[in-house]
DNA sequence: TTGTATTTTCAATTTTTTCTGAAAATTAAA
DNA sequence: TTTAATTTTCAGAAAAAATTGAAAATACAA
């Protein structure tokens, strides 16, 4: 018989080890996860408290949750304290995360490409030949889903949705 | 101007930073970058020295890769040392990536929130409930994740690109 | 067998990443 | 103002991850 502090603390150590396993720091999957199981927002000492970290660890994280767009600041009046808040749809979360990641990961790894391609325009080897066409290849395949993670992130549930049972 | 080799370590250190991104350690990207620029199969005294890296690391991470099922050992008659390759194209590497990871990180996921539920089936008070519901959109969420990448994982380039150029 | 080439392992080290905690900066109430 | 609450920063510490290199194990030709 468990009570419900120590399952949810199963599940923000597991949300924790998904994210490490995407590169993502494991103490900012765990706010997170305990964001969405909290029901209201929350706020640095709650999360200090719950997670038992330091508050410098604590708020870095929380920032850079706020960076990628996944947590949100709220304005309760009357408090002094900044109180913290994710999203709970995970089809939103997937929606956001798709577009920061094309902006952070994939354009840049497109851009890259591109000046790789552009470094070996004027060699004629057949070994350059061949290098070229791979990373033709592999350009083609970046820039899909560059349109794939673009599409996800203008997304609304219902679309996603309706392109998934599709695809499936 | 720049030569062959410069630009292919320029792609190897691009594929490796991308790599990170993704949670996987930077050398083995690169060494998967490596074989995936060589038109022959390479053995691990080609990656060290092309790497700069010791034989242990080149080892170890030759072997994570051939785990994953993304490089494979091809045997030349009459060599005694071991020869590598990864498989070309980008869709199949898709492919393969899918597969694993939906082994390795979304199944487990997906049971570790099931015995969460379990866990707190017995609570009955409103908070419990708001969980168990937060917890069961999360699971339904890995589950359409989980046909995903099964779906993806069995797939062909062609049927690949057919599911993505009508999402997009 | 014996000797040599090659692969594998792993303790020790290095590097990178994460985390702490306290001081500095900021904010706002008194 | 002054004071107290809160947030932010960041140098140093701790932890985690990656890497080395050499010894042990293995494979195989002679």
């Amino acid at each position: 018989m468990s009570d419900l502090a120590d399952v949810q603390n199963k599940f923000i150590g597991h949300w924790g080890t998904l994210g490490s396993a995407w590169g993502v720091n494991k103490t900012m999957t765990q706010i997170h996860a305990l964001l969405m199981v909290s029901t209201d927002p929350v706020t640095t000492d709650d999360i200090m408290e719950r997670l038992s970290i330091s508050r410098g660890n604590a708020h870095s994280n929380i920032k850079e949750l706020v960076n990628w767009g996944i947590v949100k600041q709220v304005i309760i009046p009357g408090e002094r304290k900044d109180y913290y808040t994710a999203e709970k749809e995970p089809w939103k979360l997937l929606c956001t995360v798709a577009r920061e990641r094309k902006r952070r990961e994939i354009e840049p790894a497109i851009d890259a490409l591109e000046e790789c391609l552009e470094d070996i325009s004027g060699l004629k080897s057949k070994d350059a030949k061949a290098f070229k066409q791979q990373l033709t290849e592999i350009q083609e395949f970046l820039q899909m889903a560059d349109r794939v993670f673009s599409r996800l992130g203008k997304a609304e549930r219902s679309s996603v949705l309706k392109w998934l049972t599709k695809l499936i």
